[in-house]
RNA sequence: GUGGCUAUAGUUCAGCGGCAGAACGCCUGUUUGUGGAGCAGGAUGUCAUGGGUUCAAAUCCCAUUAGCCACCCCA
């Protein structure tokens, strides 16, 4: 045996992706630049390094503790690897303001990098995939995110998901109306959010501890819970708390953004308002989204809203802005959990091999394998000098569909036999119309 | 950052003081122009690393490292 060599690992919390899974991760991928592109957002691509100032200060304590820093010996920039998408659009929008036409609608699908102690579905390295648009104040821009989110969910086969929406100035008003000083908005709004999960008990059990006064605590769990059908929240809302200025605001706000909607013929069984949502990120400013998968209950696979301070940060006057980061790398895993994959996926682009006989066959199966790549066929010619049971072997266990027969018998009658793996049929077919047979074998279901 | 669990073949794991195992995968053959299934055979391990206890350690103890899970936070 020779010596030991390096052993095989990877860093923490990333991962390789095998040609099996980067066909399924390419399949969602596919899927959703096709929507975005539907809806007129153009792609972005920005470096995966930022210069550390420009992320600095901008998720807050906890989350820069999770930044990577990326130095090298001798560098004299001080480099991060980007923690998110936002922030590195924020940039570009301050950059370039001469080339970006208003509203500007732009997607990026990217890899992020977080130093967290990874766990599962969580990771150090794993792509976002954001859609935002800069540039529009009015709620029409935050009904174009919900359509794309409607629309990508869709195309990508889930059946019952549910956009919670609600709104950070609402938020912001609920608070001052309970009475919880403004000091405590956060704390309130981490307990509020872990609604789904601890319930009202318990979330009003975290607001006692956290010292919020129980009178206000009252006054809040009757807002948050506040769950009737779709505007009739809204109106009791707006009864209760017209007269605080923020709360009347994200009312006005989100009445406006069901309008929208609803001309966007997005049905109202995709999203309800549910004031108990909230969102980590500081820098919300109006309306906020999440969907959560609810057949069966599986937990968010977006999150988003309109954050229209940020953009400020990069330049004189900021812009309103509004976007939603699809959780690909969840929709990933609940796309095989839900069986929702295509099932010409496979596991291979092949969908033909091309088997050689021996030396003396072998020019007129490259020839054979030349003609097929050249009408579109996605050819392997086999490159061993193995016999046939070998290569068929190969062929099934690379899943590939169908195999291509090529001996002296075939060259000498100027045809080919093509053999569908799946269920043996196997026909001869004239070399010139061998692309065309193999299309129809491939589309029969037998 | 806090707490818990785990580490044995390529993979999933059993073995829990006394010769290193199973399943799956892999390789070979079942006679050379046909895969999957069957049958027959075969290869594969510093039992994570370092130390300790013992006549004897994969097994018990300690440390280290790595992985997993929960919390915090988040996608």
């Amino acid at each position: 045996m020779p010596e030991p060599k390096i052993k095989p690992r990877l860093p923490k919390g990333m991962r390789d992706f095998l040609p099996q899974e980067m066909l399924k991760r390419e399949h969602v991928f596919s899927v959703v630049r096709e929507v975005f592109h539907l809806y007129g957002f153009e792609p972005l691509q920005t470096p995966v390094l930022e210069l550390t100032e420009t992320l600095m200060g901008k998720y807050g304590e906890d989350a820069e503790k999770l930044i990577f820093n990326a130095q090298h010996p001798g560098g004299k920039e001080e480099l991060s690897l980007r923690y998110d998408l936002t922030v590195p659009l924020a940039r570009v929008v301050g950059q370039y303001q001469n080339e970006i036409t208003l509203p500007f609608k732009r997607y990026q699908l990217s890899p992020v990098w977080r130093a967290e102690r990874p766990q599962r579905g969580r990771y150090r390295e794993f792509y976002q995939c954001d859609a935002d648009i800069v540039g529009i104040k009015d709620m029409s821009a935050d009904a174009e995110i919900l359509g794309v989110i409607v629309t990508a969910l869709k195309r990508l086969g889930f059946l019952q998901f549910n956009v919670k929406i609600n709104n950070r100035k609402l938020l912001t008003g609920m608070g001052q109306f309970s009475g919880v000083p403004d000091s405590q908005l956060g704390d309130l709004y981490r307990s509020v959010d872990k609604f789904d999960k601890i319930g009202a008990d318990g979330v009003k059990g975290e607001l006692l501890t956290r010292g919020i006064d129980n009178e206000a605590i009252g006054r809040m769990m009757d807002l948050i819970q506040s769950r009737q059908e779709g505007l009739e929240n809204l109106d009791y809302l707006q009864s209760v708390m017209g007269d605080i200025p923020a709360a009347a605001e994200g009312i006005r706000e989100l009445r406006e953004l069901a309008g929208h909607l609803s001309a966007a013929y997005i049905s109202m069984e995709n999203y309800e308002f549910d004031f108990t949502m909230v969102r980590g990120l500081g820098y919300y400013t109006g309306p906020i989204f999440e969907t959560v998968i609810t057949e069966p209950n599986l937990g968010s696979v977006t999150g988003g809203g309109r954050y229209d301070n940020l953009i400020g940060l990069f330049r004189k006057d900021s812009l309103p802005t509004t976007g939603t980061s699809l959780g690909i790398e969840r929709i990933i895993d609940l796309m095989s959990e839900l069986n929702l994959y295509p099932a010409h996926l496979g596991g291979t682009v092949v969908q033909l091999l091309v088997t050689v006989f021996g030396d003396e066959t072998r020019i007129e199966s490259t020839k054979l394998a030349a003609e097929l790549r050249a009408q579109g066929v996605r050819t392997e010619l086999y490159m061993e000098d193995k016999n046939l049971g070998k290569q068929f072997q190969h062929a099934d266990k690379k899943g590939i569909p169908l195999v291509a027969i090529l001996g002296t018998d075939e060259i000498y009658q100027g045809v080919v036999k093509l053999k569908r793996l799946k269920d043996g049929e196997e026909v001869s077919v004239e070399r010139g119309a061998a692309a065309e047979t193999i299309q129809t074998l491939l589309e029969q279901p037998i």
